[in-house]
DNA sequence: ATTGAAAGCAAGTAACTACTTGCATTCAGC
DNA sequence: GCTGAATGCAAGTAGTTACTTGCTTTCAAT
């Protein structure tokens, strides 16, 4: 790998776990395994280093996708839900950390918003499609249901370190129960559906322990 | 107000636009009126300051309460909802910035998480009546539910003004709707209600005549 | 009028940070 | 063997940061 990946890796690294102003350039060169000077000498400056940091981030993005035309809603959306979770989770330091320095820094949220963007869209035209085919309840609110089913994926990925009991346990089985909320929301989860049976298994798996 | 008192105040306004490592003792001093050295006089260093911030804010909680006995869920649901999510918005960039800054002071965030915890923890033993009353359907998962109910206000509070479309339109309406479709995930929503039953689910349909 | 606590002020310290400069080393292509 | 580009290394600069020290001012209670 060149000089120029690695100090790129490095810094998103070091940025995860200390932010923009934690992040030195000593901190990045050692992190890399180069010299600090290396570092100006490739980027020209910090705020380039993080700028060229955040552009093949965004390069990178894999978003999960959604059939056209919906077959089995939860099996399908469950699978989606799940490459998406995984994906916030992965990055969740560095979403954390962007969004946190959003006052001073906020181009580098609206890069990290992308994907979740694009997942809303996804989202909104699949269940938008079970709606106009008789799936799904024709007077639901699918915006807001779309809204709440990304935030939900948002907070379990930012949050749930921190507060592990406010969240679907296991962790694996998650984006079913989210998919499962979710469809019976827009009226997509009838009698005929076979209920998700983990929901009854896991009855007494309650998050509030306090 | 006496010198501490301001002192405090300051930092939380300064830490909420630059976080604990941009917001320097000489800036939070500007903006409390008040002599830097002052601020080493009365609270010995910058950590301790912080320290004293964050408890200051964990005691002036103002924690919305939901009743006991469930009379109009949607009304009830919605004023608590409304006062939960003016309060997070109200806290937003110290919310972002406390967990931006998770890696290296963990307690920040906890503190701030103390709040949508008791929340989660009052809306499951809410939805939990609901459900023993046979206001809402047996099968629902409350606790996923919840969940997402309160990440959605998380969401909703901390992203709202980088995404502003994704999130429900007007800003004012989004309890009211968050709360309808939290409803229609545990089956709460009955016939006098805005929206039509479920078309679906015709066996356990617990629904309240108006 | 005196006192004493709280606050301001000017100056300084030691550490750190982004960034620069000058020079030595390595090493692949000719 | 020579060249030239990439990299390492040591040192330095200028600015910032948390924190300290010594002294003066203010002002209310006695």
């Amino acid at each position: 790998m060149d000089t120029r990946e690695r100090i790129l890796q490095a810094a998103a690294r070091v940025y995860a776990q200390h932010g923009f102003r934690g992040a030195t350039t000593r901190l990045i060169a050692i992190e890399a395994g180069v010299n600090e000077v290396s570092l100006f000498r490739t980027f020209g400056s910090k705020a380039a280093l993080f700028e060229a940091m955040m552009q093949s981030h965004a390069a990178s993005l894999p978003v999960p996708t959604l059939p056209d035309v919906p077959g089995d809603a939860q099996s399908e959306l469950t699978a989606w839900c799940a490459a998406l979770l995984a994906h916030m989770r992965q990055w969740r330091s560095i979403i954390r950390k962007s969004f946190g320095e959003l006052e001073e820094r906020p181009e580098a949220a609206t890069v990290m918003c992308e994907g979740p963007n694009c997942a809303a869209t996804a989202l909104a035209a699949y269940a938008t499609r079970l709606q106009t085919e008789g799936l799904a309840d024709e007077t639901a609110d699918i915006p807001t249901a779309v809204s709440m089913f990304i935030s939900s994926m948002f907070g379990d990925a930012i949050s749930r370190d921190v507060l592990p009991h406010a969240f679907p346990q296991p962790e694996e089985d998650a984006p079913a129960k989210y998919v499962s909320v979710f469809l019976r929301a827009v009226g997509a989860l009838g009698a005929g559906d076979a209920a998700p049976p983990r929901i009854m298994d896991d009855a007494n798996d309650h998050r509030v322990t306090a």
